[in-house]
DNA sequence: CAGCCTATTGACTCTCGGGTCAAAGTTTGC
DNA sequence: GCAAACTTTGACCCGAGAGTCAATAGGCTG
C-alpha cells in the first residue's frame, strides 16, 4: 500500500523526468553487463552495484530480471539499428559501397562501442523466451537493412550470389563473431582486421568471374 | 576410507572394462546435453536422470561438473576432429573439391549428429575457465584442418583471399550458425541448404576476376 | 557362503541469486 | 515547514543446483 506500482500511476513533471533519467541509468547498465556476458551470467547484485545502489531499487523500476533484460535490448538494440537505418538511407554511391559502409559500421559498433553487444546475437538459446524473441526481433531488422542493400545490388547487376538469405546468414554470422577476435587488439591493428573483414565478406556478393 | 577415490586406484579385468564403458555412458550423455544447451543451463540432475541415475553417482566417476564437462568435450571433439582430419587426409582432387567436402562434413556433422555441438564454439565466455580452454583448443584444432587445404590451394593460384586468418573466421563463423537456421528443416531441404552454404562460403576463396 | 571390492543411493549442507517488503530517507508542492 | 509522494535500503524468504557422505546393494572370488 505504501509502495509505487511499479508500472502505472505515472508521476507529472520534474519528478517524471528523473524517473526517466533513472530508467536510462539502470537500461544502459544492464545492456552493458548483458552485453559483456550474456543472460545468466549476469545478477541483479551486479547490476545493481555497478550502480551503486541496491537489489531492491531495480525492483522499484522493473517487475523482474526478463523485463530488465527485454528493455535493456531495446534500448540498445533500438539506438543500433537506427543508426545502421539511418547510414542506409544516407550513404550515397553504388550499392557495393554502401554495402561496404553498413559492414564497418555494424562491426565497429559492435566491436567499438558495445564491447560484446554482439554476443545478444550470438546465442539466442541462453536467453528466457521474451528477451530471445526480442533479439530475433533485433536481428531481423539488421537483416532487414543489409537485404535493401544487397537485393540493390542484385538487380543492378553488380552483385551476385548463390542465395540471398544464406549470405545474410554468413555476413552476420561472421561480423557478430568479430567482437570475439579482434576485440582485444589495439585501434589501429583494429581497424585493419576490420577493414580485412570487411573486404572478406564483400567476396560473398562478388560478381562471379 | 569406505569410498572408491575418483582418481587413482585403477581395478584391474573385466570391472575396469565395465567401469571403462559407465564413463562413456556419462560422457556421451553429458556432451549431448551440454552440447544443446551451454553449460549454465544443464544440470547434473539433468546428465542424471537422462542416464536414470543419481548425481551422487556421477560424483563417483568424476569430482565435479567442471571436469565432466572437460571430458565431455574432449570425447565428443576427438571424434568430430579426427573425422574431419582423416577426411582431409583421405579426399583426392583439387583443393576447390576437398575444401567443399570439409565444409559440408563439418556443416553435416553440426547439424545433424550432434545437433547443437557447435554452440560449443559460439560462446566460449560462458564456459568455465578450463572447459573454455578445451573448446579453444579444439577449434584450433578445425582450424587447422581448414588452413591447410586452405593453403594448398593458394599455393597452387587456384584461391584467392582477403587474409587467411580471416576468411578462417568468417568460414568458421557461419558454420558455427548454422545449426540454429537450417536445423529444423526437413532432410532434403536441409541438404539443399547445406549445399548453399558450401557453395556461398566457396565464394570466400574465389580467385578474383 | 563369506568377505571384499564396486557401484549407487538419498538425504544432507551450503551458496547464490531472484524476488519481497516494511521501514527509513529524500523530494516536491503547497 | 510540513505532509504527501517518491526513492532507496537491508534484511528476509525461497528454490535451485553443486557438492558430500554414510549406508546399502550388488556382484566376484576364494
Amino acid at each position: 500500500m505504501s509502495r509505487q506500482p511499479v508500472e502505472d500511476a505515472a508521476p507529472v513533471g520534474r519528478v517524471q523526468r528523473k524517473r526517466g533519467r533513472r530508467v536510462q541509468e539502470i537500461l544502459s547498465t544492464a545492456a552493458e553487463l548483458f552485453g559483456e556476458r550474456g543472460y545468466d551470467a549476469v545478477s541483479l547484485d551486479d547490476v545493481a552495484e555497478r550502480l551503486d545502489v541496491t537489489k531492491g531499487s531495480l525492483y522499484y523500476y522493473f517487475p523482474g530480471k526478463d523485463e530488465l533484460a527485454v528493455a535493456a535490448i531495446e534500448t540498445l538494440g533500438a539506438d543500433w539499428t537506427g543508426r545502421l537505418e539511418r547510414l542506409a538511407a544516407t550513404v550515397e554511391g553504388p550499392p557495393h559501397e554502401r554495402l561496404r559502409a553498413l559492414i564497418r559500421e555494424h562491426v565497429a559498433i559492435a566491436v567499438g562501442e558495445y564491447p560484446a553487444a554482439l554476443r545478444l546475437f550470438l546465442v539466442p538459446s541462453t536467453w528466457p523466451d521474451d528477451p530471445r524473441e526480442r533479439i530475433k526481433e533485433l536481428r531481423r531488422r539488421h537483416d532487414q537493412v543489409f537485404r535493401g542493400v544487397l537485393e540493390e545490388g542484385l538487380a543492378s547487376g553488380e552483385f551476385a550470389v548463390t542465395g540471398v538469405e544464406t549470405t545474410l546468414q554468413c555476413m552476420h554470422a561472421a561480423m557478430a563473431q568479430a567482437p570475439l577476435w579482434c576485440g582485444g587488439l589495439e585501434s589501429d591493428a583494429q581497424e585493419r582486421a576490420l577493414d580485412e573483414l570487411a573486404d572478406t565478406l564483400m567476396k560473398l556478393v562478388a560478381a562471379a568471374q
